[in-house]
RNA sequence: GCGGAUAUGGUGGAAUUGGCAGACACGCUAGAUUUAGGAUCUAGUGCGAAAGCAUGCAGGUUCAAGUCCUGUUAUCCGCACCA
C-alpha cells in the first residue's frame, strides 16, 4: 500500500460530506435527542486560535460517538461577531465592521471545516445579522415589558484625551490603552438588567444541574450571598443611615461608620461638613481607582472623616464618628458599613490607623493584636442586653430588637451587581427604546424589528461620550410609537452579551421569521444535554445566559427553566512556553500551518492526546509526530489485514478492553488515554503481525470520531460496505476483557520486595500463603514475628513483619 | 485583595480514586536498513555504583499516601464595558 496521503483524502471526505449533509441533525422529533454544543467563537481578525480545536474536537468526538448510538445529534456552529476588537480595527482601517466581520467569519470556516468537524452547518447562525438581532431586541423588549430592564446613573471608565468611554480591559495602570492619557470614572445614565431579582434561583437551581463542581462553585461564589440585617442609623443632621452588615450582633462594637466616597448623602451634608473640600478632594482620588485597587486588603487604608457630621448607633444612641473611605464600594449592599474593629479585620486596620476606639463585644480572641472574627465560639460581652449570648443567639435576638423599635430587618444581600447593559459602542445590537419627552421611554412595537443599525462611514466614538450612533441625525430623529410627536432613538447598543445569552434557541429552529424557535423544536431539543467551554465564561456568559434562559421560562418562550442539563471546561492551550499564547508574547501557533504540515487528523489527536482535557497544556510542536506516526501505523494495518477468525486470543481480549476503555473514557472526556489505549492496541496488533477483518472493522469505528477522515478512507478501501457513519458504537463482552492469570505485586511492610503470578479469581489464603512460598519472600520474612497479612484482590499481598 | 484551580522523569502526561509511581507519547542513546534522512524498524532510557531514593516544600494519619488531613510556596484563570 503507498503511502497514506492525508491532503488528498481530507478534502474528499470533507467535500462529501459537505454535498451528503450527513452530519445535519434531522427534523425527525420522534428519535432520541442529543444536543451537544460548544461555545461559538468570536470571528477575530487574528484567525482560528489552537485552543478553539480542542473543544470543539471534542465534543465532536462525543457527537460522533452518540451518532453511531443512534441519537439523533444536533451539533452547530455559529459567529458570536459583534464586538469591540471589530469595531477598533473598522475605526483604524477604514473598513466596515459588517465588511471585516464577513471576512473574518468567511476564514474562520474555512479552518474550521479544514479539520473536519461535523458540525450541522445548515444551522449556522450569526449575532450580527437582523434576522437574528431581531430576536435578541425582542428578547430586551419584554424584559422592559416585565420591569426587568431600567435606566440608572453609573459610573464608566472615561478617557479624557480620547473622550470616550472605555472597557475595564481597555485601561491598563488606570491610564488610556490607545493614548496613555489619564482615565476618571464618570457618571452615565445606562441601561440595566435585573438579574439580581434571579439571584437566589440562579443558586438553587445550580443543585440539580450536571455541572462540573468548580463552574457550581463559582457561580455561587460570584452570587455571593450572604445574610444579616440592614440597621438604620441616625445622622446628627436627622437623615437615616442605613447599613447592611452580616454581624448585626456586634452593633455594640460599632465604634465608626464608614460611607463610600459617592454615597448620595454626602452632597445632601454639603453645608454640614467642615472639611467638604478635603471631602471632596479625597472623592475624586478615589474616582481614579478600580473597585478592584479599592478593595485591595493589604495597601493602606485611607479616608477621610466628615468634620461636623456624626451618626448614632441605634441600641445604645452613642454618637460615632462617621468616615469616607474607598473600601466601602457604592455597588454593595447600602454604600455604608458600621465599623466593629474588634471583629472585623479591614476594620480592625483602618481603626488602628485613624487611632478610634475598639471594643471587645465577642469574647475569646485578642483585640489588643488583631480582630476576633471567629463566630462560633466567641460569648457576647459589653453588649447590654446581648451579654452572654453565643454569636448565634445574639444575632437573632438582635434582630428581633430592630424590628421592634423599628430600626432595623433582617436582610439577604448579594455580591451580584444588576448588568450594565448599555454600550457607547457602534457594533452591536440596538436597543430598540425610543425617548419622547412626553412619554419617556417608549418600546418600538414588535412588528417594527429588527431596528437595523443604519450604514455610516465613520463609526469613531463622539465627543461628548455618546455612542456613535448619537452623530446620526436622520437615525435618531424619529416619532414617538406612542403619541406620534417626535422623539429621538436610544443610541446606545447591546452589549455583546446579549447576542450569546440565547444564542441555543435559535439552533433549534434557525430560520423561523415569526418566533426565535418554534415551541416543536424548543421542546424537543431542550435542554442542552452537554455544553462545554472556557472557565473564563463561567460568571459572566454563562451566568447571562441562565438568567435570560428563567426569565424565557417565566414568559413562557421556553419550556425549561434551565438551559444546560450539563457544562463542562476545557483547559487552555499555552504557547511552547508554557505561558499565554499572544501575539506580543510570539508563542501563537497557527493551526493551518498544522493541518497543512501534518493534517486535520493528526492535529485532532494531537489536541486529544496532549493531556487532561480540562487542565492547561503547552503546546510542543515535536510531539506532533508522535500522532502522525500513530496515523501511518493505522493506515499500514491495510497491510497486515486479513479474512477469518482473531489470530491471537491475546488481542481479541485486548480488542475487547479497548472498546471498553475507549467508550468510557469518550464519555468522561478523557481523550489522552482513549488514544493511549488505541496506541498500545496497534502495537500489539504489529506484534501479532495481522488483524482479522472485524477487528479492523471495530478498530476503525473506536478511532473514527477522532480521525474520521483516514477512517472513512479506510472504511471505502476496503469495501467493508455502506459508510463508516451509518455503523453502529461496538460493544464489548465484560467475559473477554479478562485474563486468566495476573501478576501481583508482594510487599514486606509496604515495600515491593517479589512479584507472583496467580489466579484472577484466587482467595485470599491462598494468594497469601504463595506468597510466602516465593523464595524472596520466604528470605525475607525467616524468623522474624508475623504481624499482619493481607491481600487487595487482584493487586498486592502486604506481609507486615518485626 | 477576593473567588476558583494546578504542581509527578530531560518533555507532555498515566495511575483502577488509599494498593506495584512513571501507562502512552516526545526526546535522547545504541544498532539495523537506506545514495541520503527531520523516513522506517529493533533494543535501552526516573535518579543512584549499590543498599536505596523519588510525585512543589514541611509535618501528620495508615499495613499502605501522588491520592486523605494541617501548614506553606509557586504558577494559572476570573473579578462585572475583552470575549
Amino acid at each position: 500500500m503507498k503511502s497514506y496521503d492525508f491532503k488528498a483524502t481530507e478534502k474528499k471526505w470533507q467535500n462529501k460530506w459537505d454535498e451528503s449533509g450527513v452530519f445535519y441533525a434531522q427534523q425527525d422529533f420522534t428519535k432520541p435527542k442529543f444536543y451537544c454544543l460548544v461555545e461559538f467563537p468570536y470571528p477575530s481578525g487574528q484567525g482560528l486560535h489552537v485552543g478553539h480545536p480542542r473543544s470543539y474536537t471534542m465534543l465532536d468526538i462525543i457527537a460522533r460517538k452518540k451518532r453511531f448510538e443512534g441519537y439523533n445529534v444536533l451539533y452547530p456552529m455559529g459567529w458570536d461577531a459583534f464586538g469591540l476588537p471589530t469595531e477598533n480595527y473598522a475605526i483604524k482601517n477604514h473598513i466596515h465592521p459588517e465588511i471585516v466581520t464577513k471576512n473574518n467569519i468567511a476564514n474562520f470556516k474555512k479552518q474550521l471545516k479544514s479539520l473536519g468537524f461535523s458540525f450541522d452547518w445548515s444551522r449556522e447562525i450569526n449575532t450580527t445579522d437582523p434576522s437574528y438581532y431581531k430576536w435578541t431586541q425582542w428578547i430586551f423588549l419584554k424584559l422592559f415589558e416585565q420591569g426587568l430592564a431600567y435606566k440608572k446613573e453609573m459610573a464608566v471608565n472615561w478617557c479624557t484625551s480620547c473622550k470616550c468611554v472605555l472597557a475595564n480591559e481597555e485601561v491598563v495602570n488606570g491610564g488610556c490603552e490607545r493614548c496613555g492619557s489619564e482615565v476618571v470614572r464618570k457618571v452615565k445614565s445606562q441601561w440595566m438588567l435585573k438579574i439580581t431579582q434571579y439571584a437566589q434561583r440562579l443558586i438553587d437551581d445550580l443543585d440539580d444541574l450536571d455541572y462540573i463542581e468548580r463552574v457550581k462553585l463559582q457561580q455561587k461564589n460570584w452570587i455571593g450571598r450572604s445574610t444579616g440585617a440592614e440597621v438604620d442609623f441616625t445622622s446628627t443632621t436627622g437623615d437615616k443611615i442605613t447599613v447592611f452588615t452580616t454581624r448585626p450582633d456586634t452593633l455594640f462594637g460599632a465604634t465608626y461608620m464608614v460611607m463610600s466616597p459617592e454615597h448620595p448623602l454626602i452632597d445632601k451634608w454639603e453645608k454640614n461638613i467642615k472639611n467638604f473640600d478635603e471631602v471632596c478632594e479625597y472623592r475624586q482620588e478615589s474616582a481614579r481607582k478600580s473597585d478592584f485597587e479599592r478593595t485591595e486588603i493589604n495597601k493602606e487604608k485611607t479616608g477621610v472623616c466628615l468634620d461636623g457630621v456624626c451618626a448614632i448607633n441605634p441600641v445604645n444612641n452613642k454618637e460615632i464618628p462617621i468616615f469616607i473611605s474607598d473600601y466601602v464600594l457604592v455597588s454593595y449592599g447600602t454604600g455604608a458599613i458600621m465599623a466593629v474593629p474588634g471583629h472585623d479585620t479591614r476594620d480592625f486596620e483602618f481603626a488602628k490607623k485613624f487611632d478610634l476606639p475598639i471594643i471587645e463585644v465577642v469574647k475569646g480572641g485578642d483585640i489588643e493584636k488583631e480582630a476576633f472574627t471567629d463566630c462560633e465560639t466567641g460569648i457576647m460581652v459589653n453588649s447590654g442586653f446581648l451579654d452572654g449570648l453565643s454569636v448565634e443567639d445574639a444575632k437573632e435576638k438582635i434582630t428581633q430588637f430592630l424590628e421592634k423599635h423599628e430600626k432595623g430587618h433582617p436582610k439577604v444581600n448579594y455580591k451580584l451587581r444588576d448588568w450594565v447593559f448599555s454600550r457607547q459602542r457602534y457594533w452591536g445590537e440596538p436597543i430598540p427604546i425610543v425617548h419622547c419627552e412626553k412619554c419617556g421611554y417608549v418600546p418600538l412595537p414588535e412588528e417594527s424589528l429588527p431596528l437595523e443599525l443604519p450604514m455610516v462611514d465613520s463609526y469613531e466614538p463622539t465627543e461628548n461620550g455618546e455612542s456613535p450612533l448619537a452623530k446620526i441625525t436622520d437615525w435618531i430623529n424619529t416619532t414617538c410609537p406612542k403619541c406620534g410627536a417626535p422623539a429621538k432613538r436610544e443610541t446606545d447598543t447591546m452589549p455583546q452579551w446579549a447576542g450569546s445569552s440565547w444564542y441555543f434557541l435559535r439552533y433549534c429552529d434557525p430560520h423561523n421569521d415569526t418566533e426565535l424557535a418554534s415551541k416543536q423544536a424548543l421542546e424537543y431539543w431542550s435542554p442542552i444535554d452537554w455544553y462545554n467551554g472556557g472557565m473564563e465564561h463561567t460568571t459572566l456568559h454563562l451566568l447571562y445566559s441562565r438568567f435570560w434562559h428563567k426569565f424565557l421560562y417565566d414568559i413562557g418562550v421556553v419550556p425549561t427553566c434551565e438551559p444546560y442539563a450539563k457544562r463542562t471546561s476545557h483547559g487552555m492551550i499555552l504557547g511552547e512556553n508554557g505561558e499565554k499564547m499572544s501575539k506580543s508574547r510570539g508563542n501563537v501557533v497557527n493551526p493551518d500551518d498544522i493541518v497543512n504540515e501534518f493534517g486535520a487528523d493528526t492535529m485532532r489527536l494531537y489536541e486529544m492526546f496532549i493531556g487532561d482535557f480540562e487542565k492547561a497544556a503547552p503546546w510542543n510542536t515535536s510531539s506532533i509526530k508522535g500522532c502522525r506516526r500513530f496515523i501511518d501505523r493505522i493506515w499500514g494495518l491495510l497491510d497486515i489485514a486479513v479474512a477469518g477468525k482473531s489470530y491471537s486470543k491475546e488481542l481479541e481480549s485486548e480488542m475487547h478492553r479497548t472498546i471498553k476503555k475507549v467508550s468510557s473514557d469518550i464519555d468522561s472526556l478523557k481523550s489522552n488515554t482513549a488514544i493511549a489505549t488505541m496506541m498500545s492496541l496497534v502495537n500489539k496488533i504489529y506484534e501479532v503481525g495481522r488483524i482479522n477483518h472485524a477487528e479492523l472493522k471495530t478498530l476503525m469505528i473506536l478511532l473514527n470520531p477522532f480521525a474520521p477522515h483516514i477512517t472513512e478512507e479506510m472504511w471505502e478501501i476496503m469495501d467493508f460496505g455502506g459508510v463508516i457513519t451509518s455503523q453502529k458504537w461496538p460493544t464489548f463482552d465484560e467475559q473477554k476483557c479478562k485474563d486468566e492469570s495476573i501478576e501481583i505485586a508482594v510487599q514486606i511492610n509496604g515495600k515491593v520486595k517479589s512479584k507472583i503470578n496467580v489466579a484472577t479469581d484466587i482467595e485470599s489464603e491462598n494468594a497469601i500463603s504463595l506468597a510466602k512460598e516465593d523464595e524472596k519472600i520466604a528470605k525475607e520474612i525467616e524468623g522474624k514475628q508475623i504481624i499482619k497479612e493481607l491481600y487487595v484482590k487482584g493487586r498486592l499481598v502486604n506481609i507486615v513483619v518485626k
